[in-house]
DNA sequence: TATGTTTTCGTATGATATTCGAATATTTAT
DNA sequence: ATAAATATTCGAATATCATACGAAAACATA
């Protein structure tokens, strides 16, 4: 055996898949041709930043998802974009919003249970520059990326 | 012009991708009849809901985007999920979750600017069973969909 | 160790995207 | 308004790619 299997989902969590060109022709009545030209320019307008995998998480082994609400220190409250821009390379994050309000950023977070989301809090949210954290579990997801589950 | 691409994206939000076979062979470098097999497994076990696009939402006309926490009222609190499954059906809404804590609800929802945002709490999120909402406004995207912009 | 099941992977085929060029539509300049 | 430039549509030909198939290997089960 050689256990593709994460390999294939660590690609296709960001990119690695493409338009399907016939389905939407056939859908849209239209020429293949000139739905081709439309997308191109899509993307290279950069409307289209990449073709993605959505997963079911849970099958995946990342079943636990949290919402993480974010308080900067005094000193990195200025700048919430230098830390959010640390906390962008972790595979775990979703998503990474500087945000108004109560607090300054807001994560969301897919692990495979809470002992893995604590190891991640550990090792990667508790860190100088971010004072308190805010955790919202959630229970049930009902949509995610636009996908309704 | 026959102005296809609003059609484009609506399909391309949801589906209508597929993986790139050869391109996930030449980077994992093993055979794309192995990777194909590996691909469907995946597929037919449900782990894989969808292929879709990634976009920049600015560049399509949601460029708006709100965290908005729901508290449910007294009646509504014991099932959650039945608004839950009536707000997924709304395009603007990205994502909806079940949540622990001070609120019921999480959405993550894409506008085109605040008073579009205004329009969809008025028509959507104002009815009944929903007592009160905290929005919050995402400043800054760096990272959706496990995907860094 | 034998038997059934799953996974790998090459070959052949069918499906599909992409290129190209021409026609049409749209925008821009005069 | 008219012409010129630019952008978009779309059919035909081509190139690329996914999929079906079958054989071999790996793995699981008894």
């Amino acid at each position: 055996m050689k256990d593709i299997t994460p390999k294939l989902i660590s690609l296709f969590k960001k990119g690695y898949a493409t338009p399907q060109l016939s389905r939407v022709a056939k859908k849209l009545q239209e020429p293949s041709t000139t739905l081709h030209y439309n997308i191109k320019k899509l993307e290279q307008e950069g409307a289209i930043k990449t073709y993605k995998a959505v997963f079911d998480y849970k099958k995946i082994g990342e079943g636990y998802c949290v919402f993480v609400l974010i308080t900067l220190s005094p000193d990195e409250y200025g700048d919430p974009e230098r830390i959010g821009n640390e906390l962008v390379k972790h595979p775990e994050i979703e998503s990474v919003d500087v945000i108004t309000g109560d607090w300054e950023l807001m994560l969301k977070i897919r692990t495979k249970d809470q002992d893995a989301y604590y190891d991640f809090v550990k090792n990667v949210i508790s860190r100088k520059g971010i004072t308190k954290i805010k955790t919202l579990t959630s229970l049930k997801q009902l949509k995610t990326e636009f996908v309704e589950l």
